[in-house]
DNA sequence: GTCTATACACCGATAGAC
DNA sequence: GTCTATCGGTGTATAGAC
């Protein structure tokens, strides 16, 4: 392996860490499967980071928010606020079967963290449901409606579903009870608030 | 350590190595570990398991069922269906502060099974699910509404709340804002039902 | 600066003493 | 039947050659 910065070597390993954990599981992610993933020398691992330890901690940081963020909103368009929840439901649903290992990484990692690393995992947690209230509020101004509860709880309902489908459709893979459980949900939800 | 039957082995390692999981989270649940917890030799292990992958599918099988079931119903009497929801839903929280540790300890798990065990994951699940669908038909006959959509749906959507509630607040153990979100969700539910 | 070689702890699993 | 002792393997991390 051709000499790399200490940066460039630390991206190279925190997307091929991502890879070993997406495609094997968090518990295969030994600093040697890492190393050989990104082509790389065992000792080189050490030169960019200190411990196994430090690199998941920039691997939680860098991914949760980005990964999570750019699944939801796509455009807003004068629908109904039943269509719209059941839009963006629907679309992530869609991204969790086109990559059901990126998401189950993430949820690796988020247990990870909260268990070793309690402070991350909030932090990561706060960013997910500051961008559900952002894309709650952004639809609340198109569609003209008024939320009865605070938008906040509303964006907490929202990730909790989030959280509890994706855990569902991993498990059993049932497309069609995630769909009708999305439409019923977004049946619900859309009673939160008066147009 | 005394003589015991295999029976009573098994047990008593399927009880310390949930105890060591609860604690100390999956990964530090090594053979080593667990016989420690029971106060039994290492060779001992392996007279009761062929291997701890057999423990853990045995400890799956007998926890996560059980477990579950016993934190549901409670007494059903004549509330509105509003109250029925926020209150199954709270008495779950309730048991989520008192025993943290077992809900990590059962996330853990499933995510280890829908990783390495995805059979039994899925029977589980199903298994969990089937609960829920129970103890909303009961609702149903007890408060004489009828689901606007069909139960099952409902029983899956009340089971991604459970999920994502349990994950929600095992971060950051906001327990007003996970109150505030039960009762968001029991209004919500309850439009799903007429009476 | 980057590699090979290695130190040392712990893993799952078993052999063999008693 | 139950233990201690040990095997082969892998983990993280580092020393030392180049």
């Amino acid at each position: 392996m051709g000499r790399m910065s200490v940066g460039e070597r630390r991206s190279a390993l925190v997307a091929a860490a991502f890879t070993v954990i997406a495609t094997r599981g968090l518990p295969a992610a030994s600093i040697r499967t890492i190393v050989a993933e990104a082509g790389m020398s065992l000792a080189s691992f050490h030169y960019a980071f200190t411990s196994r330890e430090e690199l998941l901690d920039v691997l939680i940081a860098e991914t949760t928010a980005s990964e999570r963020s750019a699944v939801l909103p796509g455009q807003i368009s004068g629908h109904s606020l039943h269509d719209l929840f059941a839009e963006g439901l629907g679309g992530y649903l869609e991204h969790l079967r086109a990559r059901p290992e990126r998401e189950q990484a993430m949820l690796e990692l988020t247990q990870y963290a909260v268990r070793s690393r309690p402070d991350l995992a909030r932090e990561q947690y706060g960013a997910y449901q500051e961008i559900a209230l952002a894309t709650l509020e952004l639809v609340a101004a198109e569609t003209g409606c008024q939320w009865l509860v605070p938008a906040p709880t509303v964006a907490r309902l929202l990730v909790y579903l989030t959280d509890g489908l994706t855990i569902g459709w991993l498990v059993d893979r049932d497309t069609d009870a995630a769909r009708a459980t999305i439409e019923a949900a977004a049946r619900a939800l859309s009673t939160l608030a008066r147009t």
